[in-house]
DNA sequence: GAGCCAACCAAGCAATTGCTTGGTAGGGTA
DNA sequence: TACCCTACCAAGCAATTGCTTGGTTGGCTC
């Protein structure tokens, strides 16, 4: 096997049924044996490529972010208005819910609990990172003059984080809308209100 | 102790302390230990007040629904505009989320888990039943000519619902900000948008 | 055909879990 | 004094949990 592309590993493929698991029904709600059932596998099979159950969070965590929090980077470093930053970061963020429903929704779900343990202590660095990216477009957009003066820049925020990624919880991917659809009816609430004008 | 008035029990107490655990750790990670060492007794004497864990769930999350939903009927029975409704419902819910804390949390984090054993299955007709009151409040608007007529009532219901009550994750009562006035600037973005008029 | 290796099995252990059982302490009541 | 009743303890059981250990299988390579 010479090439070098990304080929789905065995240890992918046990990765991708744990995620789905721990996103259904908790991290500590999810056994090993359960994990090992949906794979066809024994339990103990799992050690021979993953050290703890924790490791496999850790590593469907770690992964997901890395990609989301590069995505958000690009929109900040880009040069586009910043109206269009802020439409482009919850694009971005329904677009991960689409095609990273299991990490999302671990990432919600189990993070308060995870952050209990030392290890992923990493956890709290992005949810502080992802408030200063939201943070940051809604200034440049007050700045900017494009947005409300009058708003609590922290409520806002919560807000909008709440709302876009609460949306994990209903979206399924193949439904009546695309994800793509439910981010403009969003930003369309978001920005002009649901008042007749 | 002739009084008929509601005075809290012991038993009063440990489903309060119960309430507090099941909100903070989740409900299948709480242990009856843990219950039980927050109370001061042994593990064994909680079943002296209560069947099982199930039942202290299902009594906290009973009776906090019944209060909620009791509070929802009364606004849409009253003669107040459509608009005044949907403000009504909006500020009733964060008052929800500032007296009832906890009994918000177990509903919003562990209704899913729960709603895996049949004596939980009243919460998918409370769920039901939410979507309903929204539904109306917003379809009242739309007819009353106060809303927009473009938005998709669906997402728009599941927007509202949601940013509402996650702000049970961040809303601690006593911190900058009363429940009210998060209510009045939620309702304030909801309704004109974020956007510079 | 010898050696290697990824993937797995079979069995089980120690800790934790929800819950049970039989008993006790202490205050009120007759 | 005899009786309840509420609230609790002390001890432990059966099931479930994450994880370990030693061994097996089948395909690949040299």
């Amino acid at each position: 096997m010479p090439e070098s592309a990304p080929q789905a590993t065995r240890r992918d493929e046990l990765l991708e049924i744990a995620a789905g698991l721990f996103a259904e029904k908790g991290f500590k709600n999810t056994t090993v044996r359960d994990i090992a059932d949906s794979a066809g596998i024994l339990s103990g099979s799992l050690y021979h490529h993953f050290d703890s159950k924790e490791s496999m969070v850790d590593e469907i965590l770690r992964t997901f972010q890395e990609e989301l929090f590069g995505q958000y980077d690009e929109i900040l470093a880009s040069d586009a208005p910043p109206l269009a930053q802020l439409e482009q970061a919850v694009l971005v963020s329904f677009e991960a819910i689409d095609k990273h429903r299991d990490e999302v929704a671990i990432f919600q779900n189990e993070a308060a609990y995870l952050l209990t343990f030392d290890r992923f202590s990493y956890l709290a660095d992005r949810n502080q990172q992802s408030r200063e990216v939201w943070l940051t477009l809604l200034q440049n957009g007050i700045d900017a003059g494009v947005l409300r003066k009058d708003l609590d820049l922290e409520l806002t925020y919560r807000f909008i984080r709440d709302t876009v990624w609460v949306a994990v919880s209903w979206y399924r991917p193949g439904g009546r809308r695309t994800h793509t659809e439910i981010a403009r009816q969003y930003l369309s609430i978001l920005l002009e209100g649901i008042n007749h004008a």
